[in-house]
DNA sequence: TCTGGGGTCCTAGGACCC
DNA sequence: TCTGGGGTCCTAGGACCC
């Protein structure tokens, strides 16, 4: 029996690592991966970590934060074919892996120990191949439970292991700040600095009923849990026929704010058309269409209407969009941003439209799989709506 | 020139049904 | 003439995570 089998695994600063393996020449280099204009920082190396640059910071404080940083595109075919050769390489130690993202993932080696060693000696192993093989480094959490383990790689950073044994886990948890604790973020922060709660030992020692008066039932129990280091620690293995998502959506910030109907009506057959062609590859269709609108002061509303089929056609999404676009009755208002989701996924094979006389739908869900065809073939710019071109 | 884009989950109220 | 609870679906908003 091994005490500690939970690994969290995390790439350090992954998108700027991968980046960086085409430039050796930048190490030294304060480096982010980001888009331009209105965009974010997607990762920072460690040397613009010294200036203060860090993920999701704005693009346009970057540059007065340290304006001999320098920018490299996102190139994200690059960091999916990393990140699925890192996953095989975590398959191969142990089938349970639950993976968070393209960096992180979670590993139960409690079925790997006899053949490998002992839960550490596995970290180092992991380390060592995808340093090898990736050319990037890694840190690693190892304990009995999810958080914990998740909570110790960040500890690790950059390039460690951290080991929280079961009789260490109160004392490594206690001191830390509240807002360390997975699903604690700006606002629950600040709710809980209200009570006079800053650190997670204060967390722990409140009783279970106050802290869900002060942040309701759910998060009340699970801070409880995340306080006291017993969480859970089984996985949920994302290999072979995983859950299906949930939903699916884009949106996409414009490069300015805009009011005119016509670039707005336009921007969101574009967002239905991606939303609707991934919808097809997944082979899943939806009922619940979802309008979002960003205003040029931030603030976003959405709006949305369930229909009586599930479609995965792009002249059905975005008429639904266009209609509760134009539901909304805006005069002059400045947008930010428009995004367009399906909700209520289900798979397509269960959905069996009604077919009415006269129906012209059909045509359009055939004109759909035409445009996945030439798409498949020529590209995603080789087929577009004409509005488009 | 502040603040991306992909998601998940929770809350809460109202409708409607039993 | 009154009043109850539970369950599900829909909608809107918000917090959070990577």
């Amino acid at each position: 029996m091994t005490e500690t089998p939970i690994l969290h695994v995390d790439m350090d600063a992954f998108y700027a690592s991968v980046a960086l393996r085409e430039r050796p020449d930048l190490v030294d280099q304060p480096v982010v991966v980001g888009g331009s204009g209105r965009g974010v920082v997607l990762a920072a190396n460690y040397v613009a970590r010294r200036y203060g640059l860090c993920s999701a910071l704005p693009m346009t404080r970057v540059r007065r934060l340290c304006p001999h940083v320098v920018v490299l595109e996102p190139d994200y075919a690059t960091f999916t074919s990393v990140s699925a050769s890192v996953m095989e390489t975590f398959r191969a130690v142990t089938p349970i892996v639950e993976a968070v993202s393209l960096d992180e993932a979670f590993l139960d080696v409690r079925g790997s120990v006899r053949r490998l060693g002992p839960p550490t000696q596995i970290a180092e192993r992991l380390r060592s191949i995808i340093h090898d093989e990736q050319g990037i480094t890694c840190s690693v959490g190892v304990a009995a439970t999810v958080s914990v383990a998740k909570l110790a790689s960040r500890r690790a950073k950059p390039d460690g292991v951290v080991v929280v044994p079961p009789g260490a886990v109160t004392s490594f948890l206690h001191p830390l700040d509240v807002g360390e604790l997975y699903g604690v973020g700006e606002k629950t922060q600040a709710l809980l600095q209200r009570f006079g709660l800053l650190t997670v030992g204060d967390v722990a020692h409140t009783p279970l009923r106050t802290l869900q008066r002060a942040v309701g039932d759910h998060l009340g129990r699970e801070l409880h849990h995340l306080a006291w280091g017993t969480d859970r620690s089984d996985l949920a293995p994302r290999v072979g026929p995983h859950e299906p998502e949930r939903s699916m959506g884009a949106d996409e910030t414009f490069v300015r704010d805009t009011d005119d109907r016509e670039v707005i009506v336009r921007e969101l057959l574009r967002l239905a058309g991606k939303v609707a062609g991934r919808m097809r590859a997944a082979g899943v269709a939806g009922r619940t269409i979802t309008l979002k609108v960003r205003f040029a002061d931030f603030t976003a509303i959405t709006r949305s209407r369930t229909m009586s089929e599930a479609t995965d056609v792009t002249v059905d999404i975005h008429r639904a969009a266009t209609r509760l676009y134009d539901a909304l009755g805006l005069q002059r208002a400045r947008l930010r941003l428009v995004g367009v989701r399906v909700e209520g996924l289900v798979p397509r094979a269960t959905v069996h439209r009604q077919l009415v006389l006269g129906e012209t739908e059909h045509g359009w869900a055939e004109a759909d799989r035409a445009v996945d065809r030439a798409t498949r073939r020529f590209g995603a710019a080789a087929v577009r709506p004409a509005s488009l071109v």
